[in-house]
DNA sequence: CACGCTATCTATAACCC
DNA sequence: TGGGTTATAGATAGCGT
């Protein structure tokens, strides 16, 4: 109805620098404000994306404010699960908490060790396995008379043991090494005078089953 | 410089309604872009108000995003620190403290079903080692043919992938049973017109090896 | 997942009660 | 400190890359 006027009632949101507000009215309108609007945002972030928030403000009055999904109590928790305060407050209860914390982590921690050791023990028994004797070829596997089967079967026999021990293995926190599954080398190499009396072959050799014939 | 098009880009911002968002993809960009929005916020209530802040999020997979300022644990302290509380009992330290320790003990519990998971598959195997092939006595070695052994080595490598399939095995949380090592008894029983002709033997038998010769 | 784009939608600076 | 108004700065949904 009124004419309108050179003069707008407002001059509407203006930009702002990035650092501290001066003027002390204006800084705490503005920290009302913002403080309701982040609010705002965690709230909709938390109900949109299903995310556990938490957010505490102190202003700079010293008067604390806080919000949390779906408390703080829990999130702030899980947070410190994982990076422990390197500097609890000097309350008995931080205190408290630091050490039940540690104490817990530790026991985590030492089901993680055995994890890790369960999984290089099966590691060993794959590489055990890989190396195993039996590679062996049809070709080599046809020139090999009754008493290298006899050495096979027996250097088979310590393989199953040594791998039994590895399966059933040392305690976590040995110190020791793991045993090596294929110290089965540990064996005496095949003698060269081995009786081949009873096996025809379909071809013979000249010599007798080289070192690392079985790959051991 | 192009002609304007009468199909527009993008329909630009939408009103969304305040609730979970069903489409798990759409709810991950969401999460990354509103956790840096908020972020921003903190910062900036932070900087132009001189507030202190604290701002902890876990998206729904368990990743934890922070920001704190000065930092984060100084705020956490300052805020639980804040109500000496008389009575520990029911405070917000005791449940802080309770949702801590049910955190680690989620993570405690987690890490025992990975190690029972280890053992129970150790077991298997060994299990499979004590039913293997090598349990072949010497007697009944010295009775097989090349043609037997050749049966015999191919078990053998069934045996050893199955095994290493074994260890490399599935995830803990896998809801597939564990395979079979011993499945090598799948193996078709060995023939009876195995060809003998190569070979010598100190005595030889009529029957040809029966199916439960080896143990599988 | 992080970036870019564009058309909105939202938050909020400045001012007033 | 809390509400309201206005005009504008910022945030972001939807869609590509």
């Amino acid at each position: 109805m009124a004419p309108p006027q050179g003069r707008k009632k407002s001059q509407g949101r203006r930009k702002i620098e990035m650092k501290l507000i001066a003027d002390e009215n204006a800084r705490t309108v503005t920290f009302s404000k913002r403080r309701a609007g982040l609010f705002k945002k965690a709230t909709e972030l938390s109900i949109l994306c299903g995310a556990q928030v938490a957010l505490i403000i102190f202003s700079i009055g010293g008067r604390a404010y806080s919000f949390g999904h779906p408390n703080v109590e829990s999130v702030v928790g899980r947070f410190f699960n994982r990076n422990p305060m390197p500097n609890p407050q000097d309350s008995v209860h931080m205190r408290f908490h630091a050490a039940m914390l540690q104490q817990l982590k530790e026991q985590c921690d030492q089901k993680v060790e055995e994890v890790e050791a369960k999984k290089k023990r099966g590691k060993e028994i794959e590489t055990a396995l890989e190396n195993s004797p039996y590679q062996i070829s049809d070709e080599r596997l046809s020139m090999l008379d009754i008493n290298q089967l006899k050495r096979l079967k027996d250097m088979m026999e310590k393989l199953r043991e040594n791998v039994r021990r590895l399966v059933n293995g040392p305690t976590v926190n040995s110190v020791e090494p793991p045993p090596n599954p294929m110290n089965v080398a540990a064996v005496p190499p095949i003698q060269k005078d081995v009786d081949l009396a009873n096996v025809e072959r379909e071809k013979r050799e000249a010599s007798p089953i080289p070192a690392d014939w079985l790959k051991l």
